[in-house]
DNA sequence: TTGTATGCGTTATCAG
DNA sequence: CTGATAACGCATACAA
């Protein structure tokens, strides 16, 4: 049979070098070593050249683990979203992923499936990863917190994004929704519509409910009164709607705008409208949320508010990351709201506003 | 000053409690802990379950990271993807968190951003990390493949899906896309089309080399013959679409259909006819790839082929599962072909078709 | 500046 | 069936 060559890189199982390999050929200590790659004060520096180098030529890769299970503290994060679809938590995670991985950390993704049972799984199972610190946007069904206590408990910082936790002192991420609704309605109002209704999410959810409060600030600001019959309160989905358009195109008064709390909605609301034969925005003016990317192609274009995904990423990793840094201090909880923006686009635009600047170009992906 | 309460539930720093606290709570050996925890054969029923009440009552948490440590296997995955916006990748890493999830794992998300170097930097740090396994889907920029040599050499597990290494073998999982591409330029031709255009990508991807030949396949087998004229290599964006599709339409002898192989860029064309008042289907066809979410809300709706994208997250997690279980065995690359489904819509549909079935229908994403 | 010794929490290998 | 002990790879308090 044919000879085998002998000491070639080998195609199978390899176990990787370790700080002990590198001092056994060096003839120092691990101490030496360590201190060397971890570039402490005390270390010679043509030691510590020379320990670089070898470190280099045998391809030596830090065993995190280890690093982590020592000192008590790992290089992980965690992030737990109700799901990874939709363009919210794919960008939100996007903006996560990459500021962290700046920082030199790792993220580990669970999701909720809006299931309040499985957060809390989500919530053991990073634990258990010892993860340095945990993200979450709460799943839908989640009504009780005290999931989280161990968290606290174990002196972990967390920090909610988007969908936090209500009236409690905690470090969370958010959009203004109240403001976002505010400006929507306003705009919408300022275009001389005069029966704005309201497609809106569960009010149990923090987000729903300020943006329902955001409206009727608005309705107040312009001094009108708030017709209970023009508020719908919905799952949110295109099909939700598409049924409330129905109902309030069948009105003896029907509204001649909606803001609906979620652009979905708002699709499924100017679809029925148009299949109705209702000349949108003229017949009846439309704004979403979430600046989703189908509202820059439909016809009409769909005014929406801008969640600044990716900024509320980067401001949930940068809140996390204080938290961990600042080690022992004691707890004190600090907000991040951020500023919503109004896209205003064909679904509502009647009338030219004031010198409408031009608005941020349509990103574009690449498949 | 007010006495502070002791032994209060610890509102701060409170170490999690470990096999040797309840060794010492029990007054047996941590072996016996252990044995109890992970269900091993000799170990007394009672004994059994009164440590793991004791367990239960304490809250105690495995350490994984000590586990990992110690057996030299963690229950971490890695993937690496371009990115994690749009529709498609999004959806394919839900589908792998899901089915990792469901076997106990946990997964560390890394974005290349397109980039090679960025890649080859994930690489390390899963490595680093002492990952199970990783799973991979190749940046645009990546032509050399030398990063992933480490992953072999350390007998780690390694699967590609969507975009995998060209003619060698590896474990992968794909879209037939040459299948793809083949039925959506057969039913262009099959609707009477007789000049097909061909929205083109990068041609050293993959995934567009093989949707190119399955186009090329489809005009052979109708017998006709390829004008190259009409087929267009860009990087696939919507304003590609838009550009192309301006420099077809004043030819002397335009296309009647154009088979893309991205959604954005089919968009882009079929948004350009329009302006140009060309009806669509009637005077151009047009068909994407990769069923994004906007193609069902364009007006026409536009033909697609859809990826299977959560399919693909699930088979790729089970083919790097199978490897990670099956511990030692020599190397055995296997692939996965996913078959592609044509999505007939609008934009494509001048007559009936045979008994067009009913199509899956539209996934709804709740905000 | 370098080395020695110990421990992080778990599991595997031995004896009893 | 149970227990003592070593080891995984790294970091640090302490001594030299």
């Amino acid at each position: 049979m044919a000879p085998r060559k002998k000491n070639t890189a080998a195609p199978a199982t390899n176990t990787p070098v370790s700080m002990a390999d590198l001092a056994r050929e060096l003839g120092v200590s691990m101490t030496t070593i360590s201190r060397a790659l971890s570039d402490h004060y005390s270390i010679g520096p043509e030691m510590k050249s020379k320990v670089l180098k070898l470190a280099k030529k045998y391809n030596y890769q830090p065993n995190r683990l280890a690093s982590a299970l020592r000192k008590g503290k790992s290089k992980l994060l965690g992030i737990i979203v109700p799901y990874i679809e939709g363009r919210f938590f794919p960008s939100v995670v996007h903006g996560i992923e990459t500021a962290a991985s700046r920082a030199g950390y790792n993220v580990i993704i669970c999701q909720s499936n809006e299931d309040a049972a499985q957060e809390r799984r989500n919530v053991e199972a990073l634990l258990s990863a010892q993860v340095a610190g945990i993200m979450v946007s709460l799943s839908r069904t989640t009504t009780t917190y005290k999931h989280f206590d161990k968290v606290r408990s174990r002196g972990l910082p967390l920090v909610f994004f988007d969908r936090s936790m209500e009236g409690e002192d905690v470090n969370a991420v958010v959009l203004n929704d109240h403001e976002g609704a505010l400006i929507s309605t306003r705009h919408l109002l300022s275009q001389g519509c005069q029966r704005v209704a309201h497609l809106a999410g569960p009010q149990h959810m923090s987000i729903y409910k300020n943006r329902y409060q955001g409206y009727l600030a608005a309705l107040r600001e312009a001094g009108l009164s708030l017709d209970e019959e023009l508020v719908a309160y919905t799952d949110m989905t295109q099909p939700d709607g598409v049924e409330v358009m129905r109902r309030w195109l069948a009105l003896p008064n029907p509204p001649d705008a909606v803001f609906s709390a979620g652009d979905y909605c708002a699709l499924g609301a100017q679809q029925e409208a148009r299949r109705q034969g209702r000349r949108v925005p003229e017949d009846i003016a439309i704004s979403g949320f979430s600046n989703e990317a189908f509202t820059l192609i439909t016809e009409p274009t769909i005014t929406t508010i801008d969640q600044r995904c990716e900024e509320m990423g980067q401001a949930t990793v940068r809140l996390l990351l204080e938290q961990i840094e600042a080690d022992a201090t004691p707890f004190t909880p600090r907000q991040t709201i951020l500023r919503p923006e109004l896209l205003i686009r064909g679904s509502s635009l009647r009338q030219a506003e004031s010198a409408p600047a031009p608005r941020r170009a349509a990103k574009v992906f690449r498949p």
